[in-house]
DNA sequence: AATATAATCGAAATCGGTTTCGTAAACAAA
DNA sequence: TTTGTTTACGAAACCGATTTCGATTATATT
């Protein structure tokens, strides 16, 4: 591997020149510059990022943690959250910082994902995670570590959230306006944004004058297929079955479709069904569930802005960013006739 | 940050004696060693890797590169490589190293994806790419660094590849089997892969006494739903329309059924319909798809270990591994009666 | 008691850079 | 010519570890 002192060697000068002409230095000679610059090339140089991190106190480095041990899909294959790290992987690589994932092993030792942050140095850490009351986390969002959280609301950290309060009121009133009266939400585990999501459900209920039962709300679990393909039967064996359903998300809502599907009902004569997310998949399955689209690429985008604000500017000020959510109407609602 | 500097003053010993007695080296007394301990321990020491890199000469760090330039999706959003990275993932991180995707960005400047690994000093490097033959993929390949590749062959490199040719053979027989004789196979963009797919594919039916005729085969783009769209039409508005169609993958199968559904024909009376890769979405769409299923998570296994072995040993070796597939019978396939 | 051996430790070099500060040479101003 | 400024460069300290090798002390052997 090529140095600087390589370099130097080769020009006859010292490696402080080399560096300095390798970052633009004014006191460097432009026709030295110049034969440091063509030999670096000529070698083949590149810097060694250990030995730049150690000297700048920068490395570059985003730290990403995206576990989602509550339910069977973990981060990468967790369809909605994968969208989302896809749009901030695209923005912090275009400002030149690499993404590396957290993990509780570091070489041949465990540690702690804030020893782990430590160790490496990360300049920032981005998380998206179910389990955010965990003791690990709660620990790296306390230090002073750069952080900013996706679905989630600390007291001291930023956090980007799409206006889920919006997103479920947009879809009952939706289904109000259809003429349904019955609506069950199986909504997820709860946590910040499950129960701003009920608040939602509930109140706009209360506003069209539809007093609302505990039989309306479920607890399912998100990104769950089979909890949920139970407490689906479960809803459709009740006595007064309701005219509607709204999913969690949109992943179990097709699973909920399949549900219904054995039933011998129908989709949406006999029950109409959202979802919520926006996934590829409410269009994939038929009829096309209806759900509230979340703007993953600009949840994305404006974490990765949030993060890298915070690394360069030093300011950790908690500023929260809302993202809008919109309604996509699909084939799985329909008017009820009552 | 605390060094073990700061340790060896608490202490009153030497930063030789602190890195000794923290690496296990036999040199140091019982009794300093606990004391150097406790101490790292009470004051939250946590060993800088940039540091140690730079002595060891090993950053516990792979290059992650994962870029399917050549569709709509891209890395992480791609239903079936996101499940392969997720098991690599899981593998690699228990052997302590972390994961860091490849750029062409490093901090103010544009690199390539050779100088990223150089700079950044990855052990190894693990690639997933549909441009195979991009010109800075190679670059890399024909370097020095330790790396294993996962769907293509390389001369050089050790590879993770399916057992493709077994797959579509599968596939192809089953239709057989099922009395169709009219399979039209609607492949993906022609590549190490998929000309594996399509010998199969010819050779099954010549094998069967079927002459297989050019019409049959035609070309696609993996995971791109509007293309197979097209193409799909295309087939169907045929004089002589096919009884079997086999799409390039589960993705586009997908929307292949939805054309179809268009076109007012029903699968499986009217057309078989089959998928490749055994993704989640063959399962949830109806009628489920029959597909063949790669085993994402022993791909992504294998190419750690190979990774990882090829790391540690300094055995560059090319080793090429090879993964059985499943055929999986969903409902989108139909005897035909001919 | 004298010598050999083992146990314990630290000085210093090294990894590959960055950055401060001092200095010599070149140039301009008096 | 003398003094004052630039310009261009390098020695050396530093970032935070690891590792070699020599020195000292303690213990064992004869």
């Amino acid at each position: 591997m090529v140095t600087i002192y390589d370099i130097a060697k080769k020009v006859g000068c010292s490696s402080a020149t080399v560096s300095k002409a390798l970052n633009n230095y004014p006191d460097v000679n432009h026709k030295t510059r110049n034969r440091i610059l063509s030999f670096a090339k000529e070698m083949g140089y590149s810097p060694n990022a250990q030995a730049q991190a150690l000297t700048k106190k920068k490395t570059w480095n985003i730290g990403v943690l995206f576990e989602v041990e509550a339910t069977n899909k973990t981060g990468l294959t967790h369809y909605f959250f994968a969208q989302i790290l896809e749009s901030f992987k695209a923005y912090t690589e275009e400002k030149g910082y690499d993404l590396t994932f957290l993990s509780k092993k570091a070489g041949n030792d465990n540690v702690s994902f804030l020893q782990h942050v430590r160790r490496r140095h990360f300049d920032g850490v981005i998380i998206a995670n179910f389990d955010y009351e965990n003791e690990e986390i709660l620990e790296l969002i306390h230090s002073n570590v750069p952080i900013v959280v996706i679905d989630y609301n600390y007291d001291t950290v930023s956090s980007i959230l799409s206006d889920n309060y919006e997103g479920l009121k947009l879809l009952t009133q939706y289904l109000i306006d259809l003429n349904h009266r019955d609506i069950v939400y199986i909504h997820g585990q709860h946590s910040y944004v499950t129960d701003i999501r009920i608040d939602a459900f509930v109140d706009t209920l209360t506003e069209n004058g539809i007093a609302a039962t505990k039989e309306q709300l479920l607890e399912g679990l998100y990104y769950d297929k089979d909890v949920t393909y139970q407490k689906t039967l479960e809803v459709l064996q009740r006595a007064n079955r309701p005219t509607a359903i709204i999913f969690s998300d949109d992943y179990v809502a097709a699973w909920g479709v399949r549900a219904i599907g054995k039933m011998g009902l129908r989709i949406p004569e006999d029950v109409s069904v959202a979802g919520f997310d926006g996934l590829e998949i409410a269009e994939m399955i038929t009829p096309r569930i209806t759900t509230v689209r979340q703007n993953t690429e600009l949840i994305g985008i404006q974490a990765a802005k949030r993060l890298i604000d915070i690394i360069e500017t030093k300011n950790h000020s908690k500023i929260d960013v809302h993202v809008g959510v919109e309604l996509v109407k699909g084939k799985s609602c329909k008017k009820h006739e009552g």
